[in-house]
DNA sequence: CAAATAATGCGTTTAATTTACACACAGTGG
DNA sequence: CCACTGTGTGTAAATTAAACGCATTATTTG
């Protein structure tokens, strides 16, 4: 940015040094990242939450967060509480807003950028770190520490609409999936019902999607095929133009 | 956030008061707003943009930003920027993006929040306050200070995809618009082409524009019927499901 | 082992939407 | 009054989305 204003016109030249000090000096916040990290299970979009470890807020649950450190990017901030909380690497992530109103932490003024991420809650059953974790169920998150309800939905509304248009669904399924399994997904992020026959020809149409050659083991009933998703092929088909329309 | 982490594991309980002095005491940064202010002129979509303040970068061009006062909401201070280089108040605002790379700025640490403004070029011509600002046409934004070219190319892409599913185009129009104004707005952010007919269609059978019941002023060929963008409706009827689609 | 159950997989038909394209008309300026 | 430029209204064809039918396959149950 433009670092000027406050304290000069924009005519004044200055110098970088003189720059550096006001940099240094003043006009700090403390900053932080709070992941809001979904999940998928027995048909239900889940979030994953901690028992907020302030006294305060004892009774309530909170997003994984943390400062982010002075030597540390701030994506690798998330990646960092991503690892630390799930134990798992090269998540799904991104970045979805910034909460910066200065009364929204009791503890003074922390600037927060929440990302969202996407697991197979399969994997991460696997390496559960911690027993104040929980993963809830979306639709029965009510009351959150401090501003994190907000932070929370927002994110949550995010989810909804970029879910429509990239194909990020699928980083909460296993590496294989039947069409079934995905189409359980958009129906619970979205919370609708959608058609059987004319999802699976949509899916089929796009030709994102690739026959693993097998099909499910251990259900209750015939066993559907299996695919995955082809992100290469994706990218380098995927519209720019897709129309106007709201 | 659930600041913790850095120095105690998720299970020792803070206090307030003990999480206060860690936030006021440590892990700070400078934060800034960026501002890609986007307007509409000749048929052309441009950003306003100023000459570097800085010595090192006299002869780049930058976005609008500053320091975040300690005391002052991340949003009021991108209204501030506004307020301060174009005069005007009540724009249309939003946050893009945040960037967060340790050695973004030459001054230090700096995380910048970057908000997109869209403006009517009309209304600012009546109260241009600083000439060192010029209005550039953004297919010919190459190189600018510090990353604001990424920052930029960032809220740029914003803009294309957000104006296919939103009705923010508006705001770079006068409040009273032809259709073919609206078109050739839609076709410089775009950079497409789109056929007339169909482009009327679309928006009558969308059915949020107002008819002003007058036509345009001083063109040089048959006038243009005048309308504006029903918000109010648009609010009441936007949808929230539009399918599967990428 | 036959029947009931519960899903898979592949269609068709109809409605809605998008795209491509044609022509009459209204002002402006030489 | 003619050339020019842009407005305003269609219509037909192609594509896409929605609604629905039905045979098949595996599993469970009596």
């Amino acid at each position: 940015m433009a670092i000027a204003e406050s304290t000069t016109t924009s005519k004044n030249i200055k110098t970088l040094k003189g720059l550096q000090s006001e940099v240094q000096s003043i006009n700090h916040v403390a900053l932080s990242v709070d992941c809001v990290i979904f999940g998928f299970d027995e048909n239900k979009l889940k979030v994953l939450l901690i028992r907020s470890d302030l006294k305060k807020y004892k009774s309530k649950w909170s997003l994984l967060g943390d400062l982010v450190k002075p030597e540390e990017d701030l994506e690798a901030s998330a990646y960092r509480i991503l690892k630390q909380r799930t134990g798992l690497n090269d998540l799904y992530l991104e970045q979805v807003h910034t909460f910066g109103e200065v009364n929204r932490h009791p503890a003074g003024r922390v600037v927060t950028a929440a990302y969202c991420s996407l697991i197979n809650i399969q994997n991460h059953r696997l390496k559960i770190l911690d027993n104040e974790l929980h993963w809830h169920e979306v639709e029965s998150v009510t009351e959150l520490a401090f501003d994190h309800k907000r932070i929370f939905d927002t994110c949550y509304a995010w989810l909804q609409k970029r879910v429509q248009r990239h194909p990020l669904g699928f980083s909460l399924l296993p590496s294989k999936f039947s069409l079934r399994e995905l189409q359980n997904l958009y129906e619970a992020i979205l919370n609708i019902k959608l058609d059987r026959r004319n999802f699976r020809k949509k899916f089929f149409s796009m030709d994102f999607l690739v026959d693993m050659g097998e099909d499910e083991q251990n259900v209750p009933h015939r066993p559907g095929r299996l695919y995955k998703f082809d992100y290469e092929k994706y990218e380098k088909k995927k519209k720019i133009w897709s129309g106007i329309d709201f």
